[in-house]
DNA sequence: CTAAGCGTTGCCGCCGACGTCAAGGCAAGG
DNA sequence: CCTTGCCTTGACGTCGGCGGCAACGCTTAG
């Protein structure tokens, strides 16, 4: 198999490829006119990468799973480098979490106040004397 | 004031503060001598962008409350325009903390697994007959 | 023979928010 | 005068994961 049927049957594109080979995570072997030449368990290799891609894990982070795998296991994570990897990836991924929301609440909170503080204008400035609570999310007096 | 005493006073750098001039977010007086010269409601313009990138909020996403204050309002979110831009933000959040606790429930079931299938091989290994089951977060027979 | 369609290497571009020089000007103290 | 420390502009570097282009070689079908 050559680098473009590679990439295809992997959902990727030749340039990802080269470019894990750069890394040294996916090396090639080369045929006697230069072309690179893959196998299935090469496949297997490169879907583990993607696979790992798509959980927001970096490059340098699939490489345990790749060395495991190269290492004549049946699955990537079958190595204890790999499920440390998968530990402080549940690590960051909890702490990041928790920021977010925490960001979240504290958005959330800024803007019901500006809404409110918005409301409060608006209603002054039509009812001076008595101020009626306005509900910002249908946006019209209906 | 001079930039480098207003970086300091906001907690930030006087390469940070050219760099927003730059893209027109925090533009400068100049002084005789060529010198930046900023006041107190630069500051203030100062402090509601940093807040803002410390919530994750792209520069550009800041300019709606920097021009808002600008335009005389006390509060950078006193516009709609800034509030468009809050809850957009709460809606990225959304779809990002569901995203992540996605992976999470993902990578977290793929380390259960994985610890499975080695403890059950290393009690194969050793004891063919009757596994026993190991706490993995131990680490050690004790 | 020729053109299409693969492959090769190499290098620059991109995104965002700055960091890090480099080379020089200005101000104030001893 | 000299040094120190602030200021100026300009330009390149950073990080990750590639995209895209140039300029060339191989192969295969018509």
């Amino acid at each position: 198999m050559r680098i473009g049927e590679l990439a295809e049957r992997a959902g990727t594109t030749t340039r990802t490829l080269r470019y894990y080979e750069s890394r040294g995570l996916l090396p090639a072997r080369r045929g006697s006119n230069g072309y690179r030449t893959y196998d299935e368990d090469d496949l297997k290799l490169l879907r583990q990468i993607r696979t790992l891609q798509d959980f927001g894990f970096e490059l340098e982070e699939t490489r345990p799973f790749v060395e495991c795998l190269r290492a004549g296991h049946p699955q990537g994570d079958a190595c204890p480098a790999s499920l440390a990897v998968y530990r402080r990836k549940l690590g960051e991924l909890d702490a990041l979490i928790d920021e977010l929301r925490s960001v979240r609440e504290q958005v959330g909170g800024q803007l019901a106040r500006a809404e409110r503080a918005m409301g409060e204008l608006a209603s002054e400035a039509a009812v001076p004397g008595g101020p009626e609570p306005v509900c910002e999310l249908e946006g019209r007096t209906g």
